[in-house]
RNA sequence: CGGGGCGUAGCGCAGUCCGGUAGCGCGUCCGCUUUGGGAGCGGAAGGUCCCGGGUUCGAAUCCCGGCGCCCCGACCA
């Protein structure tokens, strides 16, 4: 750090930053077992109020949440080609129980695929079942070999989605719901843009027939997969046998799709919304919306405004509002850098001056500092609130849009923006792996996605910007998290 | 698994070269004074110097052997 009390600027060292502002924040920190994060109060709080969100969007759209087994009998991993394939290096692997060798390893889910379909099998028998609309969240572990606070660690929390349908169609439709689903939770509860669109072969989920991704550039211009949907097609019901009896007495296997984000999530909004200053938590998913600060000098000031901040806090919570009042006896200033660490939103100083005046001082954490009347305080906070949300949505986006090149002129423009500082390149692509893995041997990016048309560049690219040859798709380059 | 760095108080470090029984800053606790942007003074607590062995009258320091962590590369939400 750069002193005891300022972080390292994000110019200066990004990943410092990231790491620095997590502890100063609260958010996190590192556990005894390599790879793996104790989530703190600070950071628990921004989770669950994404689960709270996202929860209801899925029982809105007609899922239930159920709860499936931690150990997965290893054969089960083996039943999908692609599937064991892809999860087989970075498995855990119980091997021992009660003292003994088990008789079959139990896997430690990296996802929990093979386990639901399983027991979909037995509950599908009829068309009348269909679709089976479940989700589960759950911690899940993946052996990985560098791992950075809630980026990537060892065992992370997630929700994941399983569904089973009778058509092909009625999956895909499922696959693109949730992944409009995640857009509207991202954009607007996290103030975070994405790009959305089908991945690459190479860069799909394993065992998917395709996977449907939402990538959000960060401040340092490197793309962060947020979310992704799989149409899984019939994968993984011809692996686990999951049948149904058709409206016209054929028997049929269904077609599923799976879905998931994690608290990943929390590492994207730090990375977008942070400052030098800490984080910066946009109002929608703030544990603490509104922080009131009493100020006193004397001891018949302290039990007023103690009163009087009292009176406010109840007044903005019967409203709705996420307040709490910091009632340490520490210096006002003190608490100011603390709270602005944190990321919490607005913050009202409540003193003798303001009391006498019928007003509380109003700091917003983007910036400005000025007086508020009592008198309409709910109204105004909500106001501020929602501005608040916008401009942090609207900044992200220019940010975006400025670190983004469409259509470059050649493969060294190409070549010389993405070794520079980087960002999202739009150009055309031929379709050919070989060329997507050459580019990213060369360029360390990788195509994160064939953007959905609204994304796409104005001009469609018609030639593959590494071979000249015709294009198939515009893609969507980056180096990525 | 390769390359580099590091293990000393809760955190950050000095002390190691040249052996003499452990210190600084921040934080924590108590008291008084303070409190509109990171308070001041006084007092106090807190250490298997990563582990094991060896050399020595004596080891944080020297020797041998382990272990762990961080950073950079190969896998990934």
């Amino acid at each position: 750090m750069a002193d005891s009390k300022s972080l390292t600027p994000r110019a200066q060292d990004f990943s410092a930053w990231y790491n620095e502002l997590i502890m100063r924040a609260e958010l996190a920190d590192y556990s005894p077992v390599r790879g793996c994060m104790v989530i703190r109060p600070n950071g628990y709080a921004i989770w669950e109020q994404m689960q709270r969100a996202l929860d209801d969007a899925f029982k809105a759209t007609g899922h239930q949440n159920a709860y499936f087994p931690l150990f997965i009998p290893q054969s089960f991993l083996s039943k999908e080609a692609e599937h064991v394939e892809g999860f087989a290096p970075e498995l855990a692997v119980v091997t021992h129980g009660g003292g003994k060798e088990l008789e079959e390893p139990l896997v430690v889910r990296p996802t929990s695929e093979t386990i639901i379909y399983a027991m979909f099998s037995k509950w599908i028998q009829s068309w009348r079942d269909l679709p089976m609309l479940m989700n589960q969240w759950a911690n899940v572990v993946r052996w990985e070999m560098r791992t950075r606070l809630f980026l990537r660690t060892t065992e992370f929390l997630w929700q994941e989605g399983h569904t089973a349908h009778a058509t092909e169609a009625e999956a895909e439709e499922e696959t693109l719901m949730i992944l409009g689903l995640y857009r509207r939770f991202m954009e607007e509860w996290m103030a975070m843009p994405i790009v959305t669109g089908p991945k690459t072969a190479a860069e799909k989920f394993a065992g998917a027939l395709r996977t449907y991704s939402c990538e959000a550039m960060m401040q340092d211009n490197k793309a962060l997969q947020a979310g992704t949907s799989h149409n899984l097609g019939q994968n993984f019901a011809k692996a686990f046998d999951v049948t149904f009896q058709t409206a016209d007495g054929g028997l049929a296997h269904v077609w599923n799709t799976s879905w998931g984000v994690s608290t990943r999530l929390v590492g994207g909004l730090i990375m977008t919304h942070g400052d030098d200053n800490g984080m910066v938590c946009p109002p929608r998913l703030a544990q603490w919306q509104v922080v009131i600060v009493p100020i006193w000098r004397k001891d018949e000031e302290r039990e007023a405004t103690f009163a009087a901040a009292a009176d406010l806090q109840q007044q903005l919570r019967s409203a709705g509002i996420r307040v709490t009042t910091d009632l340490r006896d520490m210096k006002p200033g003190a608490k100011y850098y603390e709270w602005e660490a944190r990321g919490a939103p607005f913050r009202l100083e409540l003193g003798p001056r303001d009391i006498a005046a019928g007003t509380a001082m109003l700091a917003r954490r983007l910036g400005g500092k000025e007086p508020i009347p009592m008198e309409g305080i709910v109204a105004r906070l909500q106001d501020e609130m929602a501005t608040m949300q916008q401009a942090l949505f609207d900044a992200a986006v220019a940010r975006r849009e400025a670190a983004s090149l469409r259509g470059p002129k050649s493969k060294e423009e190409f070549i010389a923006f993405l070794e520079g500082n980087g960002g999202f390149v739009y150009a055309g692509w031929c379709g050919d792996p070989a060329v997507e893995a050459e580019i990213k041997e060369q360029t360390k990016a990788t195509i994160r996605c064939l953007p959905d048309p609204e994304f796409r560049s104005p001009v469609t690219p018609t030639t593959c910007i590494w071979t000249g040859r015709p294009a198939v798709a515009e893609a969507l380059w980056a180096r990525a998290y």
